[in-house]
DNA sequence: CTGAATCCGCGGGGATACTG
DNA sequence: CAGTATCCCCGCGGATTCAG
């Protein structure tokens, strides 16, 4: 008879692979479009919810919120709500966020970096 | 009357946005998950088609395919197609892809660096 | 102002089959 | 093996409405 440990491995790997698939979540979570441009608009600053969503363009409202929850769930961001009315809500990134926020940045650099470059490239394979 | 350019602004400030809008456009192409786990998978190996596929776990035939021909046509990787016969096509990253590479390892680099504080704040989060 | 909820259309993306 | 084309469905994501 084969145990479920001779299947899966042992302890340790399997811990390695439980790891592994939490990165690839949080990834998949944090590697789209929206997140990592709210990441980039929130830079050093404190944002309201509508300051947001101005700084981010094309972005709705939906998204915004969807996204900052998300990115809150991972501690990517800090969310201060102000008990006035009418309400408001400011967020900020955590330590973990603007660790996230670095590589981002670097990430825009290299666009700019190489916009000229590839827009021939585009130019070229479009013909 | 009012000209098309004191509408618009300056040749120069055209300029910019026409950059800036590009800049985005390639940011929207590039910072989706697909696309950054291919670069990743890469690296510094030249690989063809079906081992990409199986690099990048989770993908599809379809994905693949239409992930690799943007990254193409944004020159970041390089498509080396052998006249044999089964074919054999070849990607490897070009320099421009290799800076973008460089991002992404960070990125995944934070991913690890912060899987604890992450896995805490869900918890959290979650209840 | 912030945010949850609902409705709904369109397109992302999987599965499959077919070419070279 | 690599790539394209077709079908089809689920879910992303926009618009709108309601609540606190």
């Amino acid at each position: 008879m084969v145990t479920k440990h001779q299947l899966d491995g042992l302890p340790e790997d399997a811990d390695l692979r439980r790891a592994d698939s939490l990165a690839r979540e949080i990834f998949s979570d944090v590697a789209n479009k929206w997140a990592l441009l709210i990441i980039e608009a929130l830079g050093e600053q404190t944002l309201r919810f509508s300051e947001l969503r101005d700084e981010v363009d094309g972005i709705s409202h939906k998204m915004l919120t969807q996204n900052l929850r998300m990115l809150e769930r991972n501690g990517l961001v800090d969310r201060q709500v102000h008990p006035t009315v009418p309400p408001r809500v400011e967020y900020t990134l955590t330590e973990p966020g603007r660790g996230l926020r670095a590589t981002v940045d670097a990430m825009c650099g290299w666009t700019h970096q190489y916009l000229g470059h590839i827009e021939d490239a585009r130019r070229t394979f479009d013909s």
